[in-house]
This record gives C-alpha cells, structure tokens and sequence, in this order.
DNA sequence: TCCCCTCGAGTTCA
DNA sequence: CTCGAGGGGA
C-alpha cells in the first residue's frame, strides 16, 4: 500500500527540492565524511556539527501563511510530493497556527511518525479485528497519512519532529530554538559535537539508547553546525555535501542457518531450534533460535541450509522470520526440509503425539534429559528454590549417577558434592544448607516441583490450600479434584495419574522419610495485614527501579491483591515499569487503567 | 457451545 | 514475552 499513488491527491512542485542524504554506515564512513567536509573548506581544522536522531517516518513539507498552516505535502521523490493538507491538518503535533514571530511566509520540513505504543496498539485493533495488520510504525503512519480520511488519521495519533526551515541559512542550533519558539515540536536529542570524535560517540551511544524512545529511529542526520560553511560547500545533483545520515545497524540480519537442533524439556516436549552462523542484532551476538514446533517450521518452510532473515524486535528473544528463498542453493546442494525426528535424541524412544496436539514428546519417564529438566524445575526459585542447584550442578550430578530423582538430593553428603567441579567446602555447606531449608516449605512448593503435567504454580496452590495435606491430595478421587477451584477434568486426570504411578509414589515416600514437609501450609498472609488491595489484579509490565518485580508482587499480594500474567478487561491496574512490554499496550487497548511507578507505590503507601 | 480470562510451558544472551 | 490451551461463566 505504502508508495502507491492514491486518487485523490493533488501532486504538488517542492519549491524547494527535498534532497535526501548520503548514507554512511560505520565509524570510517563517518571519518571520511569529515574529511571530505574538511577539504571541501579547504582546511584541516575540526569541523563542528550537529547531530539529530533520524526518526524513521515520512518526510513532509508544511507551509505557514501568516503564521497559518496552509499547506502540508508528502516528501514523494524529492521534487514532486503529494498534497496531504487535510492530514496533516488532523495531526496534533503540527499546529495549525505558529507563535511567536513567524515570517509572513515560511515553509518547514520534518517528519511525520507513530510512537510505537500507538503502532503495537492499531495492529492488535487490527488484529482483533481480522484485518492484516502494519509491517513497522514507518509503514503505518505512510499509510496513514495516505489515507482519505482525517478523522481516522486524527485518531491514529501521529507525532511529529521539524529540522529545518526552508531558505533560512542561519547556525543549525538557531534553526532548532526557532522551530521551537513558533510551537513547532523539535526532537530534544540533538546534540552540538565540536568535532568529527564526538560525533562518534553521540551515534555509537544512540545506537543502543534509541530502544528506550517512544519511536522508531533508524540513525543520526549529521549536519554541518555553521550557515556559512554549509553554503561554501552546496550541493550535488542530489545530495548537500555539509549533511550525512548515519544508519544504526540493524534489528534484523540475515545468517546462514547452519542446522536444526531438538531439545527436550520437563515435560518431554520436543521442540527444534536453529543454530545458526553468529550474526550481531542490536548490541548482541545470536547464535540460537528457538522455531518452537515441526508445524511452524513447516509453515515458515525453514530448512538447514538456507539463509534466514533473524530479528530481535522490543522482545529479547531472537526468532527466524523466514528464510531468504532467493538465495536458496538449488540442485544436489538444496537445502531439504526439515524433518522431525521420530525419535528422541536422547534416550531414542519413538516420541508420541497425543491426539491433535502441536508438540511432539519423549514418553520415556527414564529419559536423562527429562530427568535434568525434572530436577532444575524441583530446584527452581518457585518450586523448592535450592540457591545454587543450577543446570551445571544438575548435569554433574546426573552424569555421575549421584542423582537419579529429587528424592536423591536429600542424600547428598559434603564428600561426594566436594568431589564435584567448582564445588569447594563453602559452595557444599551452602547447598546442603539450602536443601536442608527447602525442607521447610510450603506444601504448594513440593506440589508445584512435583512437575504434574497442567499443574503450574497457581494450580498447585488450589490443590494445596485446598487439599491441606499430600496425604489428602494423594488419595483424592478425579471427582474431589474437579471440586477444587480452578481444577477441571484436565488438571484432575493428569493429577490422579501422576499419583496413580508406582515410581512416583515410591518417590513422594522418599521424600516424606527425609523430611520434607507434607502438610503445613506457607505462614499465613492473611488476617494480619489490610487487605486493601482485595479484590483487585494488577499485571506488572517493565522494570521498576524501586524493587524487583516479585517484591512488588509480594507487596500486592500481603494487601490482598492478585497478580496475575496478562492483561484483560477485568484487570484493574497495570503497573508499568521502564521499558515496558505489549502488556502496556494491551492495557492502552482494552482502556484499563496504568499506574506508573510513582502512582503505584503511592497506591502501596496510603493504605 | 462459545468466548473471555487465566495459566502453563518454553525461551536468548550477558 | 508469546503462544496455545484449560476452566468456567453465559
């Protein structure tokens, strides 16, 4: 849609062409700009610039008469742009009338963009309303601004930055405060750099700290800060010789798939990963990339072999987004598809899939793999949190036969841990020290680390709060689950038929012989504190600089609160920290309340 | 039976 | 964080 001509546009002359810039992508190219600018002036002193985040937009033209807005047209190619003053009318950013002293006319240049939030929340309308949703935000707002209708484009809620004013050759720096002075936004980041060093520093500092803007920005505009110098360098045909675009590198790359991985997880689902050629995205070197199942491997047509498009959106998570079919070998070299393994590729039991499920699983209860998983999820923060008992000591302890299920780490001795790699006299007592407390837990602990298929850390609470007793739990008929709150046909079957398996009830009675606790329930929350919060669920998004976020969710549920994954309409706040994820947009959908940081420990504080 | 709200499970890099 | 799917109310 982008790029396409509308009907319905008026084509309008540039009075002045709207040049683009030469590009350059890495410090060296920088360093030759600089020179180049240099012998343009014929000396070797250091030139001074100024540097502006290049927000990733469309470029659009605004002509003021008598300080009223008169006339918005779209970049187009630089000549001939479109008349889009009616949408550019309907965007508040721009006002429709300058202050201050404005020239009785004068013409300003910008760009035109959606702030990410607005973006992420248009494609979930979009979604929710099956309709194809926005590549990125710069398609968005083309797409927008493109669009007939102002008042949808009102809605969309455009932003706006200026950089120039058109044949007004004064210092960069005076041009800014101008812009500024007649109400028109200027973005703030602009920095004066006295030579080409500190222009390396301001891109290079950016090119991380430009993921904690509200929008997308795809470098730095690099201009040369003095009028004068600026007008003894002129143009080509195409291009100023005093300004370059500096390009961040990008959030997508592409890199040889070099092959396709499975792993095997707690629960034996077998999910393939690529491995692929190390590639840099944004800050970071990618290697691995999970394709989460054989049906989305298959859908995508990724095969080992092929040259993948990688990206690392506002997520962390690297994912594969499809491969490049044009650069696909052809003949007896040609990348096959991908197949699933029948079996596993640890222990080498034939995998299952149950009925119409996606995921495929190794249904050996003996697998080393599953066994591993088993015991890091036993020892995980929210099941028995053992400090220390991470992958690596789970590997040793595996490998050496020292651990066969978590019943077996309540017979761990100082001699045998002491023999193992990077485990002294400190790091043993410390570990048996964390064991021998993990005794103490709650029972919705030892239930949640059991690893019952479906029983998460929710379920598991119902089961133990409601049950009191493993004993009661062991014995309770499908029927007595069901009854449990939040416990339906699903949950109960797979609960009777984890304690229905001889191994596992050999297991629990092991564990009750070492001690651990079978029937208390966590000391008591209730009673003590208000429960001010009774009654409310609160997501928590971001980071709060305050405190960690299970603190905060500690401090919501001592008050009564609940603390619950994702965003629904009945959810009545969202706390949203620094860089926030999708849940603040979600919220921004469904119209439910957000508390910043501030306004939430206020809400903790007057209760 | 449908739909909305939740929960469970798997996941990358430094 | 995201996806898929279970639970439960309408």
């Amino acid at each position: 849609m982008a790029g396409r001509p509308v009907e319905g546009f008026d084509t309008v002359e540039h009075r002045q062409p709207m040049l683009s810039l030469d590009n350059a992508y890495t410090e060296d190219e920088l360093r030759a700009f600089d020179d180049r600018v240099k012998r343009g002036l014929g000396d070797a002193a250091a030139v001074a610039y100024v540097a502006e985040l290049k927000i990733d937009g469309l470029s659009i033209a605004a002509a003021y008469d008598e300080g009223l807005l008169r006339q918005g047209v779209t970049r187009g190619d630089g000549r001939r742009g479109e008349d889009v003053t009616a949408n550019v009318r309907a965007i508040r950013a721009v006002p429709l009338r300058l202050r201050g002293d404005a020239p009785a006319h004068v013409e300003v240049r910008g760009e035109v963009f959606l702030p990410r939030r607005r973006f992420e929340a248009i494609n979930q309308e979009r979604t929710d309303a099956n309709e194809p949703v926005f590549a990125n935000p710069r398609n968005a707002a083309a797409g927008t601004i493109r669009n007939l209708d102002p008042a949808l484009v009102s809605r969309r809620g455009l932003g706006a930055f200026f950089y120039q004013v058109v044949n007004v050759a004064t210092r960069h720096e005076s041009t800014l405060r101008q812009l500024r002075g007649w109400g028109l936004p200027v973005e703030p980041h602009w920095q004066e750099c006295a030579d080409v060093e500190a222009l390396v520093v301001f891109c290079d500092a950016w090119a991380d700290k430009r993921r904690t803007l509200g929008f997308d920005t795809d470098g730095v505009v690099i201009k040369v800060a003095d009028a004068a110098a600026r007008r003894r360098l002129g143009a080509t045909s195409k291009l100023p010789r005093w300004a370059i675009a500096f390009k961040f590198p990008a959030e997508q790359a592409t890199t040889p798939l070099l092959r396709i991985e499975v792993n095997v997880g707690r629960t034996g689902a077998v999910t393939p990963h690529a491995v692929l050629e190390p590639v840099r995205i944004a800050g970071s070197m990618v290697q691995l990339a999970t394709l989460h199942n054989a049906q989305e491997v298959a859908r995508k047509d990724i095969r080992a072999g092929d040259v993948v498009l990688v990206e690392k959106g506002g997520d962390v998570i690297p994912k594969v987004v499809k491969p490049i079919v044009s650069r696909r070998a052809r003949g007896k070299n040609a990348p096959q598809p991908f197949v699933m393994p029948t079996s596993c590729p640890v222990c080498e039991t034939a995998l299952e899939r149950p009925g119409d499920e996606v995921v495929w699983r190794c249904p050996n209860p003996r697998c080393p793999a599953k066994l591993r998983r088993a015991l890091e999820h036993f020892a995980s923060r929210w099941a028995m949190n053992i400090e220390g008992l991470g992958e690596a000591l789970v590997d040793q302890l595996v490998d050496r036969g020292l651990v066969d299920n978590p019943a077996d780490l309540y017979a761990l001795t100082a001699p045998g841990l002491e023999a193992l790699e990077r485990m002294g006299k400190k790091s043993t007592a410390n570990l048996l020290a964390q064991i021998e407390r993990s005794k103490k837990n709650a029972l919705w602990r030892l239930v949640y680390g059991l690893g019952i298929r479906h029983v998460g850390e929710r379920g598991a609470q119902a089961l133990a709060r409601t049950l009191g007793t493993l004993d009661r739990l062991m014995v309770a008929s499908v029927e007595k689950l069901e009854a449990v709150p939040d416990i339906g046909p699903v949950v109960a079957a797979s609960v009777r038929r984890f304690f229905d398996t001889p191994s596992n009830r050999e297991l629990l009675d092991r564990l009750r012989v070492a001690g651990v606790n079978t029937v208390g329930t966590e000391t008591s929350d209730e009673g003590e504190s208000t429960q001010a919060l009774a009654g409310m669920t609160f997501v928590l998004t971001g980071t709060l600089s305050s405190q960690s976020r299970d603190a905060a969710r500690q401090a919501i549920e001592v008050r009564g609160g609940k603390v619950i994954s994702s965003v629904s309409r009945q959810t009545t706040y969202v706390v949203v920290g620094a860089d926030p994820g999708s849940k603040a947009v979600r919220a921004e959908v469904l119209k439910v309340p957000t508390l910043d940081e501030a306004a939430f420990l206020g809400l903790l504080s007057n209760l």
